[in-house]
DNA sequence: ACCAGTAATATGTATAGACATAATAAGTCA
DNA sequence: TGACTTATTATGTCTATACATATTACTGGT
């Protein structure tokens, strides 16, 4: 039985899914079961299923027990942004890194860091600032804080020929993080640090870690205007 | 068959991801074939394949054929942002939503604009403004171009009712799109619409869309500075 | 009409077995 | 020593079959 048309479920997927995005099935309609389309394609149906749910992960389609599978009626496609680390980012785009650390000491956590942490404010902290640069020029600045009761190394980690974030994802485990993109005005410190005037628009990236619901560390990542975040999808 | 311990690809993967993120099998570390595990847990080797590859998508441990799985080194976890329709975003947080389309017409594409659509200047497009709110507050400037040639419909579609979002959406197909997130200046016309003072930070999520390498659209959606992308992980 | 209980059904998951494929390791010859 | 060739091996994929589970659809009783 000796299939004459290669058939994997790479090439059902990409088949159903280019039924969908020129309407041959429209949006909200149910599309044909498993078995059905498992013989349409001389498959066996856990090749079907496997491309179904795919499909169902990115969010193309809607898939239910008993109800079946339909066309998801307002394509919620969502954007996939790696995360890299810095240096990473830059040596990929060609170009050199160079960090130099800023300012690095424990201090008492102000109340806006303390709540996105989730502690009381005034707990003593190590507070780390750090720049990250690309050909020498600022690419990020890196204003951190970590929690030294979850990780008491930090209070003695070389941060300054080694950058938090590659130290931390070496010596501290996380299971949960939270991101979070805004835009905002450069501070005074942050606008000298990356050669802006301070008010200017600055993209920044903020990052909450935990494990198991134990903070470990927030960072406020902050890039000059220039910066994209860029998703194909 | 008499599995005393319950055991599915998603207990295995959770163990799994358990070790990882404990640092029983640190970063850059080989972790036992597939076999092994399938013995261990008393599984089959699909399911224990369907757990590691769940953990690869997702970048905690690279798999390679004869090579065998490790845990990254970095983890250059990705983080997902859904970008859904304005009006749902809006309805989820529990607020109002309102559309007022503030300019519709056909103009010439200007330089910046047809590069990022990778077509020429100087053709006629039609370019619709128009502003979300929420709570009767300022909440999204969209700013679109849409190609009449891909599109012709565009041109008598009624965008005083409906957002050129949801339009689109509804009538026209695309199967690749890009991204792009940036901190800018609030341009003249933005500032007003969005009750701030022009060169205010803004948000702004820049979306082209193509159907198998055919431009489709350009949108530039600005927002109010106190906006955030937020993503869990 | 309504509700509770039951049957029917599409998807979800697990399995053993087989072959495919990529990449490394080992072996061979110049 | 180095350049090929071949064997080995871990993961990748497919199949047929079976049972699980969530929902819907039906069915009878009040």
């Amino acid at each position: 039985m000796k299939r004459v048309l290669r058939s994997s479920y790479r090439t059902i997927r990409d088949e159903l899914l280019r039924r969908i995005s020129t309407r041959v099935w429209k949006p909200g309609e149910l599309i044909p079961g498993e078995e059905a389309l498992a013989e349409e394609f001389g498959a066996a149906r856990a090749t079907v299923n496997r491309a179904l749910q795919e499909l169902a992960r990115t969010g193309v389609v809607e898939r239910r027990r008993k109800a079946g599978t339909r066309v998801v009626l307002h394509p919620v496609r969502e954007a996939r942004f790696v995360i890299p680390l810095v240096r990473q980012a830059i040596e990929e785009e060609g170009k050199t890194y160079r960090y130099r650390l800023v300012a690095s000491r424990g201090e008492r956590v102000p109340g806006d860091v303390a709540a996105s942490l989730g502690i009381s404010a005034g707990l003593p902290l190590m507070h780390v600032r750090a720049m990250h640069y690309a050909d020498d020029r600022p690419y990020q600045f890196e204003d951190r804080w970590i929690n030294l009761e979850a990780v008491p190394a930090a209070r003695t980690a070389p941060f300054d020929v080694q950058s938090p974030n590659e130290w931390l994802v070496e010596n501290a485990p996380f299971s949960r993080a939270t991101f979070s993109f805004l835009a905002d005005r450069a501070r005074e410190e942050e606008a000298v640090l990356l050669e802006l005037r301070e008010g200017d628009p600055v993209l920044v990236g903020e990052r909450i870690t935990f494990l198991v619901d134990r903070p470990i560390t927030f960072v406020r990542l902050v890039h000059p205007p220039s910066h994209r975040m860029v998703s194909e999808l």
